[in-house]
DNA sequence: GCGAACGTTCAGAAATTTCTGAAGACTGGA
DNA sequence: TCCAGTCTTCAGAAATTTCTGAACGTTCGC
């Protein structure tokens, strides 16, 4: 266990890389405190004083990864508050709700398919259109080997 | 061939939905007009007269297009102006490229890794490196599958 | 070399996003 | 029913992003 500073520091730069990839300021703040946290669950409460900011940008950053699905809601006995924790296979749905984008991509492109006659314009959409319609037909199996090698390197050593 | 509305209407609707998939507005307007432009190439002027934006604007929008590997300058003969077109793998190019974001978290995280001793956290951040690792692993056998059914479709018929 | 056509850069204006703090709503216990 | 603790909402402040337009480079034809 290396100190308390370069986990903070750790935290901060996957933040700070999460920004990067196009997420919230807030959200990546919040998801690194949810990933670097020792405690199986937080509050809302736990995450403000964590990262020095208002309860408001707490709930509006909980919202978003929630929905997100990276984090869940869950109710412990003894406490009001609500806790919330990391979901199992956060990533993987993550990487499925990202293809509901895609989705909506493909369906722009379809449309202008559609619009264009034919000709260069013509061409090239359909080009996009089949990268696109492509990629979202192999997601699922692709998710589906992840979460198999998952489920055998659980079962088995912890190195691949 | 619907009319010249449709077609316009349909740029700009792919447009909006590239920034809702988190582009930039106006790198997504000016690819939406290479898209769907009848000629084969467009001038920096082509689109500033197209989209009714300054040529500051376009300036920084063809940089962003090209930077990202869906366009490229061509050199046209007797016209002193520069061309750009849509490469012709650019949406492999951008998928690859996307990916070297995917790698700096994966960076970000194992860092995250080795400064948790054990532990909740450490649990968590090996998942996520976990799927992170396994993304990158799987992209470029992903990539070459397209390139392969793409070159196929292309010697056969036009239909899947 | 000169001049004209193009392209780029950059300071500042405009628009948008993000955060805060205060007010209000919900929940469970007494 | 009331209260205290907790969470959410929202108007406005602050920060950031985005666009413009004018000034400056570059390049090519002459």
């Amino acid at each position: 266990m290396t100190g308390e500073t370069a986990r903070r520091e750790a935290a901060e730069h996957l933040a700070l890389t999460l920004v990067g990839a196009g997420m919230q300021r807030m959200g990546a703040r919040a998801l690194a405190a949810f990933l670097f946290s020792d405690k199986e669950s937080l509050t809302a409460g736990d995450l403000a004083e964590e990262l020095g900011v208002s309860a408001g940008s707490v709930s509006g950053a909980i919202k978003m990864i929630v929905q997100m699905g990276l984090i869940e809601r869950i109710y412990v006995a003894g406490s009001r508050r609500e806790h919330f924790r990391m979901r199992d296979n956060a990533w993987t749905t993550l990487y499925s709700r990202q293809h509901s984008v895609v989705d909506d991509v493909l369906t722009a492109v379809e449309r202008g398919v559609d619009a264009v006659g034919s000709g260069p314009a013509f061409q090239r959409l359909v080009d996009m259109r089949d990268f696109y319609a492509f990629l979202l037909d192999e997601a699922p199996a692709l998710v589906e080997r992840f979460e198999q090698l998952r489920a055998e390197r659980r079962r088995g050593g912890s190195r691949p």
